[in-house]
DNA sequence: GCTTTCATGCGAACC
DNA sequence: GCATGAAAGC
């Protein structure tokens, strides 16, 4: 593999480090390259814990590894997110914590539905579902609830301390942790219990950790009671730090050499992505940041161009941008190469329009994830609810799914016949050989059941294929849907899923995988080309020859709610700075006076990055 | 008459 | 996707 001299002083240097990788230096080619001469040094592939931020980025980085090496996807077992890493660490020795396995990971379904349940019983305003949500999770990523909550005692008439808690004994009685658990426990575990910190600290041999700007409190311990011999190698950017909203810590990479005396730094400094009419204003905007470790990024590539343009309605903005990719792609340019970047959700909606009224192909970026869709939860639930009789909010959704006339007041009704530590389900058995329901219930629920146990120790994909039969689900689709489309598109997720299923052989394992695996999508192999519409937190890692950053206005980037705190503003100017560096060659930054019915001037980064623009060589029209 | 289903409007930051 | 109220079904 062709390295720069940069890359390679980083790679082969042994002992604790941090790569300070420029956006576009070729940061995961680095990280990859010294995975590589690890083991070409003798390492051994299976004690090396390398981790990332995605899973995809995991499977990208072994597929990688394979081409590289020789070696086979299986050697490398440790290529892995913290979640998917601390969970497997975590499943080990769950008994030593007081779990009783399997150890079931709630995923945002049914956590959402046991806060919610919680909320009720405190008799909360649903409204606060959010703060409570967000106060819990910040709580455990902080890596000291008690500590977080002592700091944030109360929402509003309810004390934090009484719902985090009733929260975390339900999930306990059920033998589940949330995804911030699996990070909080695991910590819990290597902290407290010696035998097993010091058995993992000698079998790995080195650790690596990519985007290590965005690591969390939680994240940074779990690093330090995994490393026992100082081989630890960190790799990121703290210019792309854009995760703090959700508690990743920066300082942790600002602060690294405090951390790990003796510690190296190394530099990447050169983009090989973007063009140098790029690259220069993007280094003056990140000038402005007053938190940030030194680097002077350059590119060697010249022939790019920044343009900022002004509007006076978003739709203006939206006509302008689908106009200006229409010219581009007749002069060449594939639609696929271009994508229109925003700071929230909401601002796409002007830009598909206008992207639909002009005709041009477009895909969404960070759309809904594959297992976050309604045809998949609905199958998994019903995995779930067979493999897992205590979880309540799995066999509350398939109970009624395809409609069998079961609704609120028949499942108040079977929860009545609930055992002490028996869930839903169960309460649904004793009902049903009690005999107290009227007949069309009755059929419908003891047939569920018997589905249920059918399916339990089945395979997979067999085990889908006979929920789908034995439910009509379908039939319960397709009168769903409202468009032809609409149907197919959900019986080919299914296809998919039962096809991604198959690799597992029970249906335990099965679900374990896929509640780790929150954020992938569909694969792209199938999809038609189209110009990227993404959020910039979607964008992030992604390079397009053409980038449009929108709504570039004073109360959309910087967020009016990030205006009064200077830490936030700086993690604004980096939101700009990741959009900035995703363009090779054409960037147009465009804002508009009136949008969503407000008025809002230009950004004030747009007036910083300008007055770059205006020193430099090349005139903007 | 009670329960479920259907129809409609509203709002959603980033993951 | 959720809350609300009207219509349909047991």
């Amino acid at each position: 593999m062709e390295l720069s001299d940069e890359q390679r002083a980083a790679v082969e240097h042994i002992g604790p480090a941090l790569v300070v990788a420029g956006a576009g230096s070729g940061k995961t080619r680095t990280l990859t390259a010294k995975v590589a001469h690890l083991i070409e040094r003798g390492y051994v592939p299976e004690r090396i814990l390398a981790i990332t931020f995605t899973n995809k980025a995991a499977d990208e980085m072994k597929r990688r590894l394979t081409d590289l090496t020789g070696l086979g996807m299986e050697r490398f077992p440790w290529v892995r997110t913290y979640h998917s890493a601390c969970f497997r660490i975590l499943k080990e020795h769950c008994r030593l914590l007081g779990y009783e396995p399997p150890l079931q990971i709630y995923s945002d379904y049914q956590q959402q539905k046991l806060i919610k349940d919680i909320m009720i019983r405190f008799d909360m305003d649903r409204k606060k579902f959010y703060a409570v949500r967000s106060a819990i999770s910040s709580a455990k990523n902080s890596g000291d609830p008690e500590g977080y909550i002592d700091a944030h005692p109360r929402i509003g008439p309810f004390r934090l301390f009484d719902i985090y808690q009733a929260y975390e004994v339900e999930l306990k009685s059920r033998n589940a942790v949330d995804f911030d658990n699996i990070l909080l426990k695991a910590r819990d575990l290597l902290r407290d219990h010696e035998a097993v910190r010091t058995d993992y600290r000698a079998y790995f041999s080195y650790i690596l950790v990519d985007e290590y700007q965005d690591t969390n409190n939680l994240q940074a311990e779990l690093t330090r009671l995994l490393l026992g011999n100082g081989n630890l190698f960190c790799v990121g950017d703290d210019w792309q730090a854009i995760y703090g909203f959700r508690g990743s810590n920066v300082d942790h990479f600002l602060g690294f050499q405090r951390s790990y005396e003796n510690a190296s730094i190394f530099r990447l400094e050169q983009n090989y992505r973007s063009a140098d009419e790029i690259v220069k204003p993007a280094n003056w905007l990140i000038k402005y940041n007053r938190d940030r470790m030194d680097k002077s990024c350059f590119s060697a590539h010249k022939g790019g161009a920044v343009e900022v343009h002004e509007f006076f309605s978003d739709e203006e903005e939206a006509g302008w941008v689908a106009d200006k990719i229409a010219m581009l792609n007749r002069s060449g340019i594939p639609y696929d190469q271009m994508a229109v970047l925003y700071r929230t959700k909401f601002c796409s909606l002007p830009f598909e329009q206008a992207m639909r009224f002009s005709g041009l192909p477009y895909k969404m970026l960070g759309d809904k994830g594959f297992f976050e869709r309604k045809e998949i939860l609905d199958i998994n639930c019903y995995l779930t609810a067979a493999v897992f009789p205590k979880d309540d909010a799995a066999f509350e959704r398939i109970l009624n799914t395809p409609k069998r006339g079961i609704g609120p007041k028949m499942v108040e009704k079977i929860n009545a016949w609930r055992a002490p530590d028996s869930g839903l389900s169960g309460a649904a058995a004793r009902a049903v050989s009690g005999k107290i329901l009227s007949g069309k219930v009755h059929k419908e629920l003891s047939d569920l059941l018997g589905l249920l146990k059918d399916i339990e120790p089945m395979a997979p994909d067999a085990a889908i294929r006979e929920v789908m039969d034995r439910t009509g689900y379908a039939d319960y689709l397709k009168q769903q849907a409202r468009t032809e489309d609409e149907f197919t598109a959900r019986m080919e997720n299914i296809e998919q899923l039962m096809y991604a299923a198959a690799r597992f052989e029970t249906v335990l394992d099965y679900l374990e995988e896929a509640a780790l695996i929150r954020e992938d999508k569909e694969d792209g192999q199938d999809r038609e080309a189209g110009v990227n519409l993404a959020t910039i937190h979607a964008s992030k890692g992604l390079e397009f020859h053409v980038v449009f950053v929108v709504g570039c206005d004073e109360n959309l980037l910087p967020h009016w709610k990030s205006r009064d705190s200077e830490s936030e503003v700086q993690e604004e100017r980096r939101l700009m700075y990741v959009a900035m560096t995703r363009a090779e060659k054409f960037l147009f930054l465009t804002t508009a006076d009136f949008r969503k019915g407000q008025f809002s001037p230009v950004s004030r980064f747009v007036t910083e990055v300008a007055e770059s623009l205006e020193q430099g060589p090349r005139q903007n029209d």
